[in-house]
DNA sequence: CAGTGGTCTAGACCACTGG
DNA sequence: CAGTGGTCTAGACCACTGC
């Protein structure tokens, strides 16, 4: 670049831009902009490296600083993972570190090393028409194909969380009880592999409910047992709504851990 | 600084080192380290300013660049506040935009703002000494002496969440019920101001739960009300434990919210 | 207007990884 | 050893605040 401080009209020129850019915005930003799409894309897949912070900082025209900093918040929001020395690369759900990243169910004993991988019982799969509710929740019209999924995790034998999955019918087309109870690892790894939709963020509603008798029964509990129900949105890029997810969790022998700062 | 590239060396040989300096630290960790120190210091109070970031380079004798990277991380962890134009801030939980950050219960029907302020009616406020338990959480010894504190929080005339804290008394001395509920704004607001504690970060385990009859009684629900068990550590700087607290929360109106990324 | 934090660059060197 | 991310600097300019 012939300037020494190109303007960032360099690049918003390269861009659509709509209705005169009325707000400000950092180099940095519309860098991290651009790779976001490339990621959404499906450049480059999850697991695999990004291209280094040179070549980026090429091809964007801009200094490595900037490169470097677009992708220090991509880090900071887990899209991606930086690993000195070797690159940085599209997160995954498969990943040993991060795995089980939205679960935050954890044993009273401690770490979940000593507990093992959990069990899944998958009792059902099927195609069905939406509900409203769960039409609004995912951003599609009612009676639109979803699949819904119940299954059960236990923990050492012992049926730990039943909940159901509601997903857009169009993303997870021929998603089967086999698929959902056979695949190694975390389910979120399974969208990933097998259906292309990568989970980037969630938020979770928690309350405390009694289980109905069906309920009571799947976990093999009491119905005056108190139960915590999880109430999951899960987002893929752009903030799209993928998942709904309802959830009893037991806690007599782990509980809910959360983190405030 | 005469060399172009101080040696991290120049720093670290001016603080203490213990046993030959094994991991590396680049030195905005140890610019952040210093910072840190100042703060827990209480050289600069909860609302003010510190130096800004030149004063601090001249201070340290390291470029802006480096005090900027130690402050941005410090920021991140919401030890301090940036004002752009203005200069940065010590972090206070008696500010508007982040009061009420620990407290994750919110109403069903959207946000804090139309529910208003929380009406605090405090129960009991004695001192005790602490059990094995409480000793061991706030990494005391049993039967030093603790501050107890029971107190109901009501939203909107409905009682909504029972809580007990647990405080070591050599920090909370004098602590008064008349103080505990009389403050105006969040109680961390007033361990600030009172007693110079500032909470900085907590854990907290979520359980489901019947209330025994007492409790029942001033939650004003029957026995059989599922409710949310929250047990909340709180800390310091330095990750010193300085609040162990049990609250239980009704979820009949409310839930508790959390963002997974 | 001066002072603050925020952005951007260019270049040097360090730490880590793998061939 | 070359290539990656990580640190550090020095200097320029921008955006925002308040006097």
């Amino acid at each position: 670049m012939a300037t020494p401080h190109p303007s960032q009209a360099d690049l918003a020129a390269s861009e659509p831009t709509l209705a005169a850019t009325p707000a400000f915005s950092p180099l940095y930003q519309q860098i991290k902009e651009l790779i976001l799409q490339s990621l959404e894309a499906g450049e480059w897949k999850p697991g695999e490296a990004i291209p280094s912070e040179n070549e980026l900082a090429a091809r964007f025209r801009v200094s490595q600083g900037t490169v470097r900093k677009a992708i220090d918040e991509l880090a900071a929001e887990n899209l991606v993972i930086r690993r000195q020395g070797k690159g940085t690369f599209v997160a995954t759900h498969s990943e040993q570190q991060v795995r089980y990243r939205f679960l935050k169910l954890m044993p009273d004993s401690g770490d979940r090393e000593t507990e093992g991988p959990a069990q899944r019982t998958v009792l059902e799969c099927k195609r069905v028409r939406a509900s409203a509710e769960v039409a609004r929740a995912l951003a599609l019209r009612s009676g639109d194909a979803v699949i819904q999924v119940r299954r059960v995790l236990s923990f050492g034998g012992v049926p730990t969380i039943l909940e159901d999955l509601w997903l857009p019918g169009n993303a997870f087309k021929g998603l089967s009880a086999e698929q959902a109870e056979g695949w190694q690892g975390p389910t979120y790894a399974m969208f990933e592999n097998e259906f292309g939709v990568r989970m980037v963020r969630a938020e979770e509603k928690i309350r405390a409910v009694l289980p109905d008798a069906q309920q009571a029964a799947l976990l093999k509990v009491s119905q005056q047992t108190p139960l915590l129900s999880v109430e999951r949105m899960a987002f893929t890029y752009n903030d799209v709504p993928m998942e709904l997810r309802r959830g009893l969790y037991r806690t007599d022998t782990h509980h809910y851990r959360n983190e405030l700062s």
